[in-house]
DNA sequence: GCCAACGTTGGC
DNA sequence: GCCAACGTTGGC
C-alpha cells in the first residue's frame, strides 16, 4: 500500500466533478511524462490512497482523499485525433501512456500549499521542493498521516 | 502575464 | 551522445 498526491487542474476535473460521476470515478487521463507514467504503471496498486490536489488555479491545495480504483491501462486519450493529449507516436498496438482510475473517498476542507510550506513535518514533500512539476508525486506514510490528523 | 525549472526534441 | 532550442508546468 503506498501514498501518493495527484495533481488536478480544477477546471478540468475538480473535487466535485470527481463527487459527480458515475462510481465517483475518473480516469486519470492526460499524463504525458513518463516519470509520472511509471509510477502508475510500476508502482500504483488497487486501494493505494491519494491527495487529489488542486492545481493551477486560485486555490492550490489538498482539496480531497481518494483511492486507486483500477490498475494501469492505455490511455484512451492519446488516440483521439481530436484530443489535445493525441500522441501520432502511440498505437493500440503499442500504447505510449496509461492512466489508473481513482475514486472519490471523501471531500475535505481545502487545505491550501501556503498552509503545507508551514509544517516542518512536510518540508521534504516533492511538491514543496524547488522547481518540482510532477504531477503523480509519492508520499511518505508519516506525512499522509500528518496531513490527515489536520483535515 | 511573468518566469524559473525542467523535460523533450532533433540536428550534429 | 551532446546540447541548444523550445515547450510546459504551476505558483505568484
Amino acid at each position: 500500500m503506498r501514498y501518493w498526491l495527484m495533481k488536478s487542474e480544477p477546471s478540468d476535473v475538480s473535487i466535485d466533478d470527481l463527487a459527480s460521476f458515475p462510481n465517483q470515478s475518473v480516469a486519470w487521463y492526460g499524463i504525458r511524462n513518463y516519470q509520472a507514467r511509471n509510477f502508475m504503471r510500476d508502482q500504483m496498486q488497487v486501494d493505494d490512497a491519494v491527495l487529489f490536489y488542486h492545481s493551477s488555479c486560485d486555490q492550490p491545495g489538498i482539496a480531497g482523499l481518494a483511492r486507486v480504483s483500477r490498475l494501469a491501462y492505455p490511455d484512451e486519450t492519446q488516440f483521439d485525433t481530436s484530443n489535445k493529449y493525441f500522441d501520432p507516436k502511440a498505437t493500440h498496438e503499442t500504447p505510449r501512456w496509461l492512466n489508473v482510475d481513482v475514486q472519490l473517498v471523501k471531500k475535505t476542507r481545502l487545505m491550501p500549499l501556503k498552509e503545507i510550506r508551514e509544517y516542518p513535518e512536510l518540508e521534504h514533500m516533492r511538491i514543496l521542493q524547488r522547481g518540482n512539476r510532477l504531477s503523480i508525486t509519492p508520499v511518505d506514510p508519516r506525512e499522509y498521516e500528518f496531513i490527515l490528523s489536520k483535515l
